[in-house]
DNA sequence: TTACACTGTTTCTATATGGAAACAATTGAT
DNA sequence: ATCAATTGTTTCCATATAGAAACAGTGTAA
């Protein structure tokens, strides 16, 4: 059997993480010809291709996907042996790609890479913020928050926890509407919603032991749930919210809890990542950082 | 910071693995000279030595043994998944070098071995029988099994399950001496051990809820049970031995169960590898087999 | 549409590298 | 003690390789 060159292996990995070959070649310092050539030779020694690339993008084949699934963490891996034998280890240096929904990005992730860029003068980040679900190994991520039930995949998830949700409508929108008191009283509402949006919406609503299902009248979709709650600040009728969002506009914007008594299910959000977070020193710091704040941020 | 060829760390990993640079060199199908200086700039690059060398042999420094420690997981990921996309993985390839005690290996590894070989027949095997603990990390074993408790360390264990224990001793011996129908009437026999054997030995006797805790007199020691239990088949006196071990010598060497309704503590039994079972498929198949075999061998 | 900026690929050559053989050092057997 | 065998190292050269630059596509913006 034909043994592999191991420093082709890394220069791939490296080119998917930075999504380019230019990039690749100049994290790696080496020029873009030895990176390009590399890659081709790397796809004749495996008899595959790996990368279907045009002048302007590149994606991964379905077997370039797997390859650098399974190779992505013990390049990593060796990368820190070799760190921490040149007693680089107690400077934690690299670059971190994280994911997270715009919300969340902004208000919790955003504040926390601030601050690791001051602990950690080495460390650099790339954030993408974005409601959509991004491919975390065609784009070269190493972390993600995702909300919500997470999908079946050989990505290491960590969840932190549930999101405690709010209603909350305009102190103007509840004068001029018939008193929320129950549940029940929901049905004839203006609502706001995040997609996706079916013909019958429902909200579950629990007290104690006491559990409520009301249909709900969708009168404005967004897929920003900020933006639903400017909507809601401006009288546009009742959302659902995490109640962390929501707390500082509370005042702010006038808006009111509907019903705070009688609570709605969290939504789980969790971290995700392509390598598992203890095999990485930096990747650790990172997510036990966002982990920690977010848990304590929950409700 | 700069940046380590990958090649050559699994070229170092080669050389622990073989014990030598030569072997080494067969095996990557590379002059041994290649491996020399490979391994010499390795070390310049890390700016450690890891591999103190005379002519004739060679031991891991403390960084060596430590780089090796880590690096040798990602390597054989790295290498398998080479195998995986050039779609070898079906077949099962590569060598494994294995310790256990010397009856274990004798009795029970052989045989399991044995069958692999024809299963797999690209796997090759090197075993090495002592009832010595050998260092998995200098000597570069892929696997052991292990009786005893574990000693903590950094390797990787799977615990078989416990051993159970059988008192034999021969029919003309028994013959010759008191009757034994409790376990107070073992104290003026002779007793067969294995080392450790300390000025006061005591062998701890369980039947339902009463435990005996009984002092015996040492006669015979001898670090190979098998030799124990052939002394005692000579009437040399009582032995303790795994029961799956004097099974077969209860009949043809006219071995008796002594006390057979009292049970002794089992030893626990392991399987200890430098790296995770599940990371490489041809140890897997391996450890399964072993762990299997073992489990259904117990008592 | 056109020009520009960027991508990945190819070309060409100086350089670094890997491999055969000779070398030195150590062990074990005679 | 001497010889033979085998180890790791060094030498030296042909070869493969990395790198600069020119090249050729592709998307973007005016």
């Amino acid at each position: 059997m034909e043994t592999i060159d191991l420093e082709l292996i890394r220069i791939f990995v490296k080119v998917i993480q930075q999504g380019s070959f230019s990039k690749a070649s100049i994290i790696l310092g080496i020029p873009k010809s030895t990176v390009s050539k590399s890659v081709t030779k790397l796809e004749e020694t495996l008899g595959t291709k790996l990368l279907l690339r045009t002048t302007r993008s590149q994606s991964l084949t379905s077997s370039g996907r797997l390859f650098y699934e399974t190779c992505l963490e013990p390049i990593q891996v060796l990368e820190d042996a070799q760190r921490s034998m040149t007693g680089q280890d107690s400077i934690v240096s690299g670059n971190i790609k994280i994911t997270a929904p715009e919300d969340i990005g902004y208000q919790i992730v955003s504040p926390i890479v601030g601050e690791l860029t001051q602990k950690y003068p080495e460390l650099t980040f790339e954030m993408h913020f974005t409601n959509s679900i991004v491919d975390l190994i065609a784009d070269g991520f190493d972390l993600a928050v995702r909300i919500g039930p997470l999908r079946e995949s050989n990505l290491k998830a960590r969840k932190i926890g549930n999101l405690d949700m709010s209603l909350v409508a305009a102190d103007s929108y509840l004068k001029k509407h018939p008193p929320i008191l129950k549940p029940k009283d929901l049905e004839n509402h203006d609502v706001l919603m995040l997609p996706p949006v079916s013909s019958k919406n429902y909200w579950s609503l629990v007290k104690g032991k006491t559990q409520v299902k009301v249909p709900v009248k969708t009168r404005l979709v967004s897929n920003q749930i900020t933006s639903l709650l400017y909507s809601a600040a401006a009288g546009g009728g009742i959302t659902l919210a995490p109640a962390f969002l929501c707390r500082n506009l509370l005042e702010e914007k006038g808006l009111i809890r509907v019903l705070p008594e009688w609570k709605i299910k969290g939504i789980p959000i969790s971290l995700v990542s392509p390598i598992a977070t203890s095999s990485s020193a930096r990747l650790k710091i990172v997510s036990d950082a966002l982990f920690d704040t977010i848990s304590s941020r929950l409700n």
